[in-house]
DNA sequence: AATGCTTACGTATTGCGTAATGATT
DNA sequence: AATCATTACGCAATACGTAAGCATT
Protein backbone atom coordinates (compact mmCIF):
# COMPACT_ATOMS: atom_id res chain seq x y z
CA UNK A 1 0.00 0.00 0.00
CA UNK A 2 1.46 3.52 -0.84
CA UNK A 3 -0.06 7.06 -0.98
CA UNK A 4 -0.35 7.14 -4.80
CA UNK A 5 -2.75 4.23 -4.74
CA UNK A 6 -4.75 5.87 -1.75
CA UNK A 7 -5.24 8.57 -3.85
CA UNK A 8 -6.22 6.50 -6.83
CA UNK A 9 -8.88 4.65 -4.56
CA UNK A 10 -9.91 8.18 -2.89
CA UNK A 11 -10.42 9.49 -6.67
CA UNK A 12 -12.59 6.37 -7.35
CA UNK A 13 -14.39 5.94 -4.70
CA UNK A 14 -15.72 10.09 -4.98
CA UNK A 15 -16.29 9.84 -8.53
CA UNK A 16 -18.08 6.30 -8.24
CA UNK A 17 -16.42 5.63 -11.88
CA UNK A 18 -13.45 4.05 -12.58
CA UNK A 19 -12.86 6.34 -15.99
CA UNK A 20 -14.27 9.57 -14.33
CA UNK A 21 -11.62 9.27 -11.57
CA UNK A 22 -8.91 8.57 -14.10
CA UNK A 23 -9.67 11.58 -15.76
CA UNK A 24 -9.50 13.85 -12.35
CA UNK A 25 -6.09 11.78 -12.20
CA UNK A 26 -4.84 12.11 -15.39
CA UNK A 27 -4.19 8.83 -15.94
CA UNK A 28 -5.70 6.36 -18.41
CA UNK A 29 -8.67 3.99 -17.23
CA UNK A 30 -6.82 0.25 -17.44
CA UNK A 31 -3.96 1.22 -15.49
CA UNK A 32 -6.14 2.31 -12.40
CA UNK A 33 -8.61 -0.54 -12.89
CA UNK A 34 -5.25 -2.39 -12.15
CA UNK A 35 -4.23 -0.21 -9.43
CA UNK A 36 -7.75 -1.11 -7.55
CA UNK A 37 -7.21 -4.65 -8.05
CA UNK A 38 -3.66 -4.74 -6.84
CA UNK A 39 -4.71 -2.85 -3.64
CA UNK A 40 -7.84 -5.12 -3.34
CA UNK A 41 -5.58 -8.18 -3.55
CA UNK A 42 -2.82 -6.69 -0.92
CA UNK A 43 -5.60 -5.90 1.37
CA UNK A 44 -7.33 -9.14 0.56
CA UNK A 45 -10.54 -7.35 0.52
CA UNK A 46 -13.46 -5.91 -2.30
CA UNK A 47 -12.94 -2.56 -2.02
CA UNK A 48 -16.15 -2.05 -4.74
CA UNK A 49 -19.00 -3.93 -6.28
CA UNK A 50 -18.55 -3.62 -9.88
CA UNK A 51 -22.34 -2.52 -11.59
CA UNK A 52 -22.77 -1.73 -15.15
CA UNK A 53 -22.77 1.86 -14.99
CA UNK A 54 -19.82 2.67 -12.14
CA UNK A 55 -18.92 1.32 -8.96
CA UNK A 56 -19.76 1.12 -5.24
CA UNK A 57 -17.87 0.96 -2.45
CA UNK A 58 -18.13 -2.10 -0.31
CA UNK A 59 -18.41 -1.96 3.96
CA UNK A 60 -14.55 -2.35 3.79
CA UNK A 61 -13.89 0.58 1.04
CA UNK A 62 -16.34 2.75 3.19
CA UNK A 63 -13.71 2.24 6.50
CA UNK A 64 -10.89 2.62 4.04
CA UNK A 65 -12.39 5.47 2.33
CA UNK A 66 -12.33 7.36 5.68
CA UNK A 67 -8.86 6.28 6.97
CA UNK A 68 -7.12 7.19 3.55
CA UNK A 69 -9.08 10.68 3.24
CA UNK A 70 -7.59 11.17 6.91
CA UNK A 71 -3.57 10.04 5.79
CA UNK A 72 -3.77 11.67 2.58
CA UNK A 73 -4.71 15.14 4.75
CA UNK A 74 -2.49 14.69 7.34
CA UNK A 75 0.55 13.73 4.92
CA UNK A 76 -0.26 16.97 2.61
CA UNK A 77 -0.36 18.99 6.02
CA UNK A 78 3.08 17.40 7.50
CA UNK A 79 4.81 18.58 4.37
CA UNK A 80 3.64 21.87 4.67
CA UNK A 81 4.89 22.12 8.65
CA UNK A 82 8.07 20.73 7.84
CA UNK A 83 8.79 22.71 4.98
CA UNK A 84 7.28 26.16 7.13
CA UNK A 85 10.14 25.34 10.23
CA UNK A 86 12.58 25.61 7.59
CA UNK A 87 11.83 28.45 6.22
CA UNK A 88 12.23 29.83 10.05
CA UNK A 89 8.29 30.17 10.86
CA UNK A 90 8.59 27.69 13.79
CA UNK A 91 10.81 27.71 15.79
CA UNK A 92 12.88 29.74 18.63
CA UNK A 93 13.76 33.22 17.92
CA UNK A 94 16.08 34.69 20.39
CA UNK A 95 16.34 38.51 20.06
CA UNK A 96 19.15 40.47 21.95
CA UNK A 97 18.51 44.19 23.34
CA UNK A 98 21.26 46.37 24.38
CA UNK A 99 20.89 48.11 28.00
CA UNK A 100 21.30 51.23 27.08
CA UNK A 101 18.49 51.08 24.77
CA UNK A 102 16.67 51.71 28.30
CA UNK A 103 14.26 48.58 28.31
CA UNK A 104 12.82 50.15 25.17
CA UNK A 105 11.30 47.27 23.00
CA UNK A 106 9.42 47.57 19.93
CA UNK A 107 6.08 45.98 21.35
CA UNK A 108 3.72 46.58 18.38
CA UNK A 109 5.86 45.05 15.94
CA UNK A 110 6.48 41.82 18.03
CA UNK A 111 3.00 41.60 18.76
CA UNK A 112 2.68 41.93 14.88
CA UNK A 113 5.20 39.20 14.22
CA UNK A 114 3.88 36.89 16.74
CA UNK A 115 0.18 37.28 15.03
CA UNK A 116 1.93 36.08 11.91
CA UNK A 117 3.53 33.31 12.80
CA UNK A 118 2.12 31.88 15.96
CA UNK A 119 4.40 29.01 16.10
CA UNK A 120 7.48 31.51 17.03
CA UNK A 121 8.34 31.67 20.49
CA UNK A 122 10.30 34.88 20.95
CA UNK A 123 12.82 35.10 23.75
CA UNK A 124 14.65 39.04 24.91
CA UNK A 125 17.83 38.98 26.20
CA UNK A 126 19.05 42.04 27.21
CA UNK A 127 22.94 42.54 27.93
CA UNK A 128 25.43 44.93 26.66
CA UNK A 129 26.52 46.41 23.03
CA UNK B 1 6.50 12.21 -0.84
CA UNK B 2 5.25 8.60 -0.84
CA UNK B 3 5.51 6.14 2.31
CA UNK B 4 8.87 4.21 1.19
CA UNK B 5 10.43 7.63 1.80
CA UNK B 6 8.89 8.40 5.33
CA UNK B 7 9.92 4.71 6.27
CA UNK B 8 13.32 5.27 4.82
CA UNK B 9 13.13 8.46 6.85
CA UNK B 10 12.01 7.13 10.39
CA UNK B 11 14.97 4.29 10.20
CA UNK B 12 17.71 7.04 9.44
CA UNK B 13 16.17 9.21 12.39
CA UNK B 14 16.02 5.83 14.70
CA UNK B 15 19.71 4.50 13.93
CA UNK B 16 21.29 8.27 13.65
CA UNK B 17 23.37 6.54 10.83
CA UNK B 18 22.38 6.14 7.44
CA UNK B 19 24.65 3.04 7.16
CA UNK B 20 22.49 1.30 10.46
CA UNK B 21 19.53 2.47 8.76
CA UNK B 22 20.13 0.80 5.28
CA UNK B 23 20.87 -2.76 7.27
CA UNK B 24 17.74 -2.44 9.17
CA UNK B 25 15.98 -1.81 5.79
CA UNK B 26 17.62 -4.59 3.48
CA UNK B 27 19.11 -2.21 1.11
CA UNK B 28 22.36 -0.76 0.74
CA UNK B 29 23.57 2.78 1.83
CA UNK B 30 24.13 4.69 -1.12
CA UNK B 31 20.40 4.46 -2.35
CA UNK B 32 18.76 5.44 1.17
CA UNK B 33 21.55 8.23 1.28
CA UNK B 34 19.90 9.39 -2.01
CA UNK B 35 16.43 9.05 -0.78
CA UNK B 36 17.10 11.36 1.99
CA UNK B 37 18.49 13.72 0.07
CA UNK B 38 15.44 13.55 -2.54
CA UNK B 39 13.29 14.05 0.44
CA UNK B 40 15.13 17.24 1.43
CA UNK B 41 15.11 18.61 -2.14
CA UNK B 42 11.09 17.78 -2.57
CA UNK B 43 10.34 19.39 1.19
CA UNK B 44 12.95 22.25 0.51
CA UNK B 45 14.49 21.51 3.45
CA UNK B 46 17.37 20.06 5.05
CA UNK B 47 16.44 17.07 7.64
CA UNK B 48 19.27 15.42 9.12
CA UNK B 49 22.66 17.46 9.52
CA UNK B 50 25.92 15.18 8.54
CA UNK B 51 28.48 14.58 10.94
CA UNK B 52 31.64 12.67 10.40
CA UNK B 53 29.82 9.78 12.48
CA UNK B 54 26.55 9.81 11.54
CA UNK B 55 23.59 12.54 11.17
CA UNK B 56 21.85 14.25 13.62
CA UNK B 57 18.32 15.18 13.44
CA UNK B 58 17.28 19.19 12.21
CA UNK B 59 14.18 20.85 13.86
CA UNK B 60 12.40 20.48 10.75
CA UNK B 61 13.67 16.55 10.77
CA UNK B 62 12.05 16.57 14.40
CA UNK B 63 9.27 17.52 13.13
CA UNK B 64 8.74 15.17 10.52
CA UNK B 65 9.46 12.32 12.84
CA UNK B 66 6.56 13.01 14.92
CA UNK B 67 4.41 13.51 11.88
CA UNK B 68 5.94 10.53 9.96
CA UNK B 69 5.31 7.55 13.07
CA UNK B 70 1.79 8.74 13.10
CA UNK B 71 1.07 8.58 9.40
CA UNK B 72 2.87 5.11 9.35
CA UNK B 73 1.15 3.77 12.12
CA UNK B 74 -2.20 5.38 10.69
CA UNK B 75 -1.91 3.61 7.39
CA UNK B 76 -1.26 0.17 9.28
CA UNK B 77 -3.26 0.23 11.57
CA UNK B 78 -6.28 1.08 8.58
CA UNK B 79 -4.83 -1.94 6.21
CA UNK B 80 -5.49 -4.18 9.50
CA UNK B 81 -8.59 -2.44 10.16
CA UNK B 82 -10.12 -3.13 6.56
CA UNK B 83 -9.45 -6.65 6.28
CA UNK B 84 -10.75 -7.36 9.30
CA UNK B 85 -14.29 -5.62 7.74
CA UNK B 86 -13.70 -7.88 4.89
CA UNK B 87 -13.34 -10.80 6.91
CA UNK B 88 -16.39 -10.05 8.62
CA UNK B 89 -15.36 -9.49 11.69
CA UNK B 90 -16.74 -5.53 11.72
CA UNK B 91 -20.77 -4.95 10.67
CA UNK B 92 -24.04 -5.87 11.67
CA UNK B 93 -24.67 -9.17 12.24
CA UNK B 94 -28.64 -9.28 11.82
CA UNK B 95 -30.18 -12.70 13.22
CA UNK B 96 -33.49 -14.11 12.46
CA UNK B 97 -35.30 -16.04 15.42
CA UNK B 98 -38.52 -17.68 14.80
CA UNK B 99 -41.72 -16.87 17.47
CA UNK B 100 -42.28 -20.38 17.78
CA UNK B 101 -38.60 -20.21 20.02
CA UNK B 102 -40.73 -18.17 22.88
CA UNK B 103 -38.41 -15.72 22.64
CA UNK B 104 -35.69 -17.65 24.22
CA UNK B 105 -32.49 -16.35 22.39
CA UNK B 106 -28.63 -18.41 23.55
CA UNK B 107 -27.50 -15.11 25.62
CA UNK B 108 -24.64 -16.64 26.82
CA UNK B 109 -23.00 -17.71 23.10
CA UNK B 110 -24.13 -13.90 21.77
CA UNK B 111 -22.42 -12.04 24.96
CA UNK B 112 -19.17 -14.19 23.56
CA UNK B 113 -19.67 -13.48 20.03
CA UNK B 114 -19.41 -9.50 21.10
CA UNK B 115 -16.81 -10.22 23.69
CA UNK B 116 -15.04 -11.59 20.75
CA UNK B 117 -15.71 -9.43 18.10
CA UNK B 118 -16.34 -6.11 20.09
CA UNK B 119 -17.09 -4.15 16.44
CA UNK B 120 -19.81 -6.31 15.46
CA UNK B 121 -23.39 -4.86 15.98
CA UNK B 122 -25.80 -7.98 16.94
CA UNK B 123 -29.11 -7.43 15.60
CA UNK B 124 -31.99 -9.59 16.39
CA UNK B 125 -34.81 -10.21 14.24
CA UNK B 126 -38.40 -11.88 15.73
CA UNK B 127 -40.47 -13.73 13.01
CA UNK B 128 -42.35 -16.82 11.53
CA UNK B 129 -40.55 -19.83 9.99
C1' DA C 1 43.61 3.33 7.92
C1' DA C 2 38.86 3.30 9.19
C1' DT C 3 34.26 4.96 9.15
C1' DG C 4 30.49 6.99 7.00
C1' DC C 5 28.19 9.96 3.39
C1' DT C 6 27.85 11.17 -1.71
C1' DT C 7 28.05 10.76 -6.73
C1' DA C 8 27.87 7.98 -10.97
C1' DC C 9 26.07 4.48 -13.58
C1' DG C 10 23.87 0.04 -15.12
C1' DT C 11 20.10 -3.17 -14.36
C1' DA C 12 15.64 -4.73 -12.65
C1' DT C 13 11.21 -3.46 -11.16
C1' DT C 14 7.13 -0.84 -11.58
C1' DG C 15 3.81 2.49 -13.53
C1' DC C 16 1.39 3.98 -17.40
C1' DG C 17 -0.35 4.11 -22.29
C1' DT C 18 -2.30 1.57 -26.24
C1' DA C 19 -4.88 -2.21 -27.99
C1' DA C 20 -7.97 -5.86 -27.58
C1' DT C 21 -11.71 -8.25 -24.88
C1' DG C 22 -15.73 -8.87 -21.79
C1' DA C 23 -20.09 -7.70 -19.64
C1' DT C 24 -24.35 -5.28 -19.06
C1' DT C 25 -28.26 -2.34 -20.74
C1' DA D 1 -24.81 -0.06 -30.08
C1' DA D 2 -23.14 2.23 -26.04
C1' DT D 3 -20.94 2.36 -21.66
C1' DC D 4 -17.81 0.93 -18.37
C1' DA D 5 -14.66 -2.46 -16.58
C1' DT D 6 -10.71 -5.99 -17.35
C1' DT D 7 -6.74 -8.30 -19.50
C1' DA D 8 -2.46 -8.20 -22.34
C1' DC D 9 1.61 -6.16 -23.63
C1' DG D 10 5.37 -2.75 -24.61
C1' DC D 11 7.79 1.36 -23.26
C1' DA D 12 9.36 4.78 -19.94
C1' DA D 13 10.31 6.13 -15.31
C1' DT D 14 12.12 4.82 -10.92
C1' DA D 15 14.39 2.05 -7.28
C1' DC D 16 18.23 -0.43 -6.05
C1' DG D 17 22.99 -2.54 -6.34
C1' DT D 18 27.90 -1.95 -7.53
C1' DA D 19 31.86 0.95 -8.03
C1' DA D 20 34.44 4.96 -7.16
C1' DG D 21 35.31 9.26 -4.60
C1' DC D 22 35.31 12.56 -0.59
C1' DA D 23 35.65 13.99 4.28
C1' DT D 24 36.70 13.40 8.99
C1' DT D 25 39.15 11.12 12.89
Amino acid sequence: MNLRQLEYFVAVAEERKITTAAKRLNITQPPLSYEVSALEKELGVKLFVRRPRGVDLTDAGRVLYARATTILGLTESAAREVADVGLGREGTLAIGIISSSGGQVPNDRMRALAKDYPRVSLVLNEGNT
